[in-house]
DNA sequence: CATATGACCAAAC
DNA sequence: GGTTTGGCCATAT
């Protein structure tokens, strides 16, 4: 892997554990891959994935439910509903059905 | 080394 | 629902 920074290993370590069908957000990531508030790292990380494949960049949105990707964001929409995750027409998911367990506190 | 920009976030208005 | 502000840090120039 061509991994510039170190810390870029253990996001996307954590990307690839976000289970199919489900979305996380990227200052969830940011925690726990260990560096809390480094959001933007983790975006910076997943934009350098470029054409390496090796990662599930499609299940992370932002905080708000909406897709933040500029410039993948309809290969992005279409992948999601692929996977079984309902996408609105402004790009928005529903957090309290498809947010993943590290960031859903009311599962029971 | 200094600035500007960015797949962000939370609070505030 | 929207915008603005301050904060975080990696890259590019």
């Amino acid at each position: 892997m061509s991994s510039q920074h170190p810390a870029y290993a253990a996001i996307y370590a954590v990307v690839r554990t976000i289970p199919p069908g489900k979305v996380s957000s990227y200052g969830r990531i940011a925690i726990l891959a260990g560096f809390p508030g480094h959001a933007r790292m983790v975006g910076y990380a997943l934009h350098s994935l470029h054409t390496t494949h090796d990662v599930p960049w499609w299940r992370v949105i932002n905080a708000h439910g909406y897709i933040s990707n500029a410039y993948h964001r309809d290969e992005q929409r279409a992948r999601l509903l692929a996977e079984g995750v309902a996408v609105d027409a402004r790009d928005h998911v529903n957090l309290h059905e498809y947010g993943w367990e590290a960031m859903n506190f009311r599962e029971a």
